[in-house]
DNA sequence: TTCATTAGACTACAACTGTAATCTTATACT
DNA sequence: AGTATAAGATTACAGTTGTAGTCTAATGAA
C-alpha cells in the first residue's frame, strides 16, 4: 500500500486496480505526476514542448482522465485543478505486469533475457543492471547473515 | 537480421517495423509462432483452451493479421494456412522498446530498479537475473581474448 | 453596462478493437 | 443432380482512442 499527498493534509489511499491509461493520457499523467496539482493550462503549457497537441486535445484528456477517475478536479476555484489518483510507481507497475503477461508470457526473466542475448544492451548498461541487483539488501535477512 | 523459414525452402527477412498488433491479435500470434503454418480451424481449436472466442471471433483477427500484413496466407489449397511474416522475439522487442519508452521513460533500468524496489521479485528471481547477466558472454571480443 | 475573452461543457468523427453474425460459393454426400 | 456443410468474404456494431471543434456561461476590460 502507498500513501500520497499532492496537497498537503491530503491523503489518498491507492492500491486498487488502476484504471486503463492510454498512450495519450500517460504523456498528461506524466506531467501531472512532476507537478500537481496544475490547471489546465499549466498541463497544455507543460505538454506544448513536447507534443503537437491542440488546447482542446489536452483538455480532452484531462476531461476522460477525470471520467476514468485516475484523476481528481478540484473545483474550489473558478479555473480548476487537477491532481492524480494514484501514484506513478503504482501505475507503471501494473502496466509492466500487464504488459510482461502478453507478450513474454508472464516473467520479467525472459524479457531480461532476450534483452540480453538480442545484444540490445551494451556492457555499460549490464553492469548497472548488475549493481543494482547486487544493491538490493535482503531485508528479509532477519535471520541469516548476509555474508556467506 | 533474423531469417525465418516456416515451410521448406521459404527464407524471409525481417529487421523492418513490426505493424502494429493489438492485445487479441498477439494472441494468435501466439499460436502461430508455435506450430506455423496452420489453418484457421487448427488456431482455433488451440485457442478454444484457453480463451472463449467464437470461431468467428478467431477468423476475424487472422483476417485482420493478414491485411495488416503480419501474416500470410497461403491459398494453394482450398483450405488455407497462415504463417508469421516475422519473428517473435522482434516483435517482442519491438513492443518492448516501445513499452520502456513509453512508460518508463526509455531505460530498462529504471524498470528494473523498481522491481526491485517495490520488492516484487524474490532473492530466488534475483539471483536468477544475476546469473543471467553473467552467462553473457561479451560477443565484441573479436580481437580480445576471451578470458582477461 | 456591454462586449470580448476564456474556462469549461458538450459534441464530432474516423480508425482501431473486441466480438461476432450473415452471405456466398465450392465441395461432399445421397 | 440436388442439397447440406463448411470455408472464406463481407458486414455489423459498440467501446476506446486520437484529435479536435462548437456552444455556453462567467469575468474582466472599456
Amino acid at each position: 500500500m502507498v500513501y500520497v499527498s499532492w496537497l498537503e493534509g491530503w491523503e489518498i489511499h491507492l492500491p486498487k486496480k488502476v484504471p486503463s491509461i492510454s498512450e495519450a493520457e500517460w504523456e498528461v499523467m506524466t506531467v501531472l505526476w512532476e507537478n500537481a496539482p496544475l490547471t489546465a493550462n499549466e498541463v497544455i503549457s507543460s505538454l506544448q514542448e513536447q507534443k503537437d497537441w491542440k488546447p482542446k486535445t489536452v483538455r480532452t484528456l484531462l476531461d476522460r482522465l477525470a471520467h476514468k477517475q485516475v484523476i481528481s478536479v478540484n473545483k474550489d476555484q473558478r479555473v480548476y485543478t487537477f491532481y492524480p489518483n494514484y501514484a506513478q510507481d503504482d501505475c507503471q507497475h501494473a502496466e509492466a505486469q500487464s504488459f510482461i503477461q502478453r507478450i513474454y508470457g508472464g516473467t520479467l526473466k525472459s524479457m531480461l533475457v532476450q534483452f540480453i542475448e538480442d545484444d540490445s544492451l551494451s556492457e555499460e548498461e549490464i553492469n548497472e543492471l548488475r549493481s543494482i541487483l547486487d544493491k538490493k539488501p535482503s531485508e528479509n535477512d532477519s535471520g541469516k547473515k548476509s555474508s556467506e
